[in-house]
DNA sequence: TATTTTAAGTGACACATTGTCATTTGTCAA
DNA sequence: TTGACAAATGACAATGTGTCACTTAAAATA
């Protein structure tokens, strides 16, 4: 978490000392960027930047956090939404989340995230999908799902169906970014995934 | 890939320096490695080892391809073994990798490269299962596969249930790792996801 | 064998980056 | 006005990377 002292600072130089961040970070993967070019970029000495941030992951994870966080509000909504459907929710999450892509910045961002992805980066992402940080991950969620749907009435099933469908929709998101596919192409490709996955990959 | 010259080492000199990366790896991941250690534990001279390889990454990569190589082997063969069974092949395959676990080493090493998964990594990890590098991705495979217990005969649609596949058993690495789970639970987990798989996750 | 040519080995160097810390600056309450 | 405390600052030590001019060794040729 970033110090005491970031959120001390006024609202233009700490929005310019984030923006010169994310600049950053939508350049080259969190190994690759430098501190250096943040505070030349923000042109704040050095020192400062240690004067509110442990490190450069520090201030990365709060970007990534910031970042995902509205999404995990809007999905939640539209769990609420499908009534409790967690297939059709995550199918309108993906598709809008195509949509409203975010300016070149944010995207380069997140696509450096997705191609780079540490066990740590992944956790930010699928926290998405996995209710308030605080409290127990999966519980609010599998809460929300309606499970007349479903194959089985069972918690820990539940838990890891959750796990599979995470783990999909997580590479098709990786696989948009690395494969450059379309809009439509993703679309296809998650779509067949989602069928393949609520039908089961073999005949009963 | 590693320069001629790499391999124009007597066997003694290049074995001794392949023990001294893998040393590192297993120490850190790919990204706080340094060459600087590698050449110090080798007992080279610096420039020797760019004599030898381009960078860090270039040695790398190809003690992980080393690796994943032999994996990729023995999967093909399980899944003859199990006559084109996909789940029943990568679920042989998941058990013995876990009670084969091979030595310290080589599990930090293996450990390092899951928990800081890059696209590229993944790559190499996910080849496994998809047939010869040099042939198309996945052909391989998908006609070894027996179809008639599949829910479709569209390649397309296989294709695809691979990919699922794949990332079910990856994550299931991870979290292995991860988590720290033991052999016991890590089956349990993946066991019940196979079968999710296989039946689906919703009613028909 | 002597000489030339080619490949490999070497380590000092220039440059980049990180995190720290002694010192300075600014602000606010007494 | 002054003292005290938080914040700002940039020079510095430590560590790392990739290169390059030079040395050494080996192989080819005369």
């Amino acid at each position: 978490m970033p110090k005491q002292t970031f959120f001390n600072l006024p609202e233009k130089k700490r929005q310019n000392l984030i923006n010169a961040a994310e600049e950053e970070f939508a350049r080259v993967p969190l190994h690759e960027a430098s501190i250096a070019n943040i505070v030349k970029s923000a042109g704040i000495p050095r020192g400062s930047f240690y004067q509110y941030f442990e490190d450069k992951e520090d201030i990365y994870f709060y970007l990534l956090k910031e970042e995902t966080d509205n999404n995990r509000v809007k999905f939640f909504q539209m769990l609420e939404r499908h009534d409790g459907d967690i297939i059709n929710a995550v199918t309108e999450f993906y598709y809008e989340f195509l949509v409203e892509l975010p300016d070149d910045k944010e995207f380069d961002f997140l696509k450096n995230a997705l191609l780079n992805v540490t066990h740590k980066i992944e956790d930010a992402f699928t926290a998405t999908f996995k209710g308030k940080r605080d409290t127990g991950f999966f519980n609010e969620v599998i809460e929300m799902i309606n499970k007349d749907r479903l194959n089985t009435e069972n918690d820990t099933e539940i838990y890891h169906m959750l796990q599979i469908v995470i783990a999909v929709v997580f590479r098709n998101f990786v696989e948009k970014f690395s494969k450059e596919l379309s809009d439509d192409e993703a679309i296809e490709h998650f779509t067949i995934e989602m069928n393949l996955l609520k039908n089961g990959l073999y005949k009963n």
